[in-house]
DNA sequence: ATGTAAATTGCAATATTGTGCAAATTTGTA
DNA sequence: TACAAATTTGCACAATATTGCAATTTACAT
């Protein structure tokens, strides 16, 4: 078999699947992953994919869904996602941060929405893309990899340039007693700022994030206006929340 | 049989085929893989079809070039990557704009590449995440969907805050004596706070936008360290451009 | 026709490039 | 920090290319 044969092949699965991985790659063509790795190595330095650990992935592959599947599109995140978007209404003005359950939420969004949307979640900006009608404003700030969000000081005090009617907020810790907590400082911070400059922020967390703390306090649970979660309001994994002044949906 | 007939049999091939290699050929044609090699060679020669270790392949099935994406990741924009390429050195800070040929020079780096990029290209976003060694600044501001970038004043004031040592300055027009001009007065507003915070500018632009002008006056060009195109740098073609006091690149 | 020069072909020696393996190093993660 | 996985590097071997050369064929002027 021709070395632009293989090219070709890796090339192709590339395009249509967005990644690649040496393993697979190596059975298929029947050569060695060493043969591979350079392949993608001269694929690479021709600009024609990125080579990452493993294997290579597309130019245009959202940094987020490298992550499997499962944990990207779990139907837990799809109930809770459509339950928040009952919440966005027409030209409101509209924060949501990090987090994969966001960028599910964006995916849900009806073809012909309109509002204005201001993130620091770069993974949503693909996905806004293709709606016309969305105004998304970008915070900036330090990319970080692993959320595919913009984090830092300079993220917050952008944040706080803006008012908003609703803040989705994404998957974090909560705790009856102990509120709203996050892995991260960065991230913490910037949920905060968010928080002080929207009229209604509600979480949004899948049961296992329930009754759970991270070690970065974001805020009080009576401080949000209300949780979606992928329960029943009536769930009685719910019951330490209730009674608090928020709406649980 | 006639060296023609081995032609004609090779291409018919190869078109149909898209591949063809030695052996098999030098086994259906009777002759030896040497006499193959010297009729691919003579064929490749003349251009019609493209000689590769082992054999050969079509054109059209060539795995380097970029059929698929020609508008996107043309030739005239690899050249210039290639040769922005040479200024980015370990350590920098560098700032890049919107554009597709900034991208490009983006897919072309090396995967070890280490330094700091701050830019409010979203494009770049997805293909900078597989360099972990990048850090990734993002400048927030209004996402433009045509661009893909973020514009306005937001992004003019955060690009105030950094100063770098390199400014890779996307495709815009340029004029001898009516220097760099861009189409949107948001974009131009962005180079103009690069230009100003960058050790060093070179503007990036095919050949196409030499002799051009567009409504939004950026800089004269003798505030610019370089020029990239792709052409090479005694094309008569840059001489409008010479003793200005501006490398040619 | 026929001899001669030029072109073509196959072959062998040499050079180059591609491949797989293993050790050493780096990287990511618990 | 330490462990496991992935990557880089150096190396030997295999596959393919190149080159020079001699044998053969072809072209063509006489």
């Amino acid at each position: 078999m021709l070395k632009e044969e293989r090219f070709g092949h890796i090339l192709t699965l590339i395009k249509k699947k967005g990644k690649a991985n040496y393993e697979s790659l190596a059975g298929e063509l029947n050569v060695s992953e060493d043969t591979i790795r350079r392949d993608i190595e001269s694929l690479h330095h021709n600009g024609l994919l990125l080579k990452v650990r493993g294997g290579a992935i597309s130019h245009s592959k959202n940094p987020l869904s490298f992550q499997d599947r499962t944990r990207y599109q779990s139907e837990e995140k799809n109930i809770i996602a459509l339950k928040a978007l009952q919440l966005i209404r027409q030209g409101q003005t509209v924060f949501m941060d990090g987090g994969s359950t966001i960028c599910v939420v964006a995916s849900h969004l009806p073809a012909n929405s309109k509002f204005r949307l201001v993130t620091n979640n770069m993974a949503l900006v693909p996905i806004i893309s293709a709606f016309r009608h969305i105004e998304l404003i970008v915070l900036g700030g330090i990319y970080d990899r692993e959320t595919a969000a913009n984090t830092g000081g300079q993220t917050c005090s952008e944040a706080a340039k803006y008012i908003a009617d609703l803040y989705l907020m994404g998957t974090c810790a909560l705790q009856k007693d102990l509120g709203i907590s996050a892995v991260f400082q960065s991230d913490g911070e910037v949920k905060q700022q968010m928080l002080k400059n929207a009229a209604k922020t509600y979480a949004l967390a899948n049961n296992a994030k329930l009754n759970a703390t991270e070690h970065y306090k974001v805020c009080e649970l009576k401080q949000i206006k209300g949780l979606i979660t992928d329960l029943p309001a009536d769930d009685s994994r719910l019951d330490d929340f209730r009674d608090l002044g928020i709406r649980l949906i």
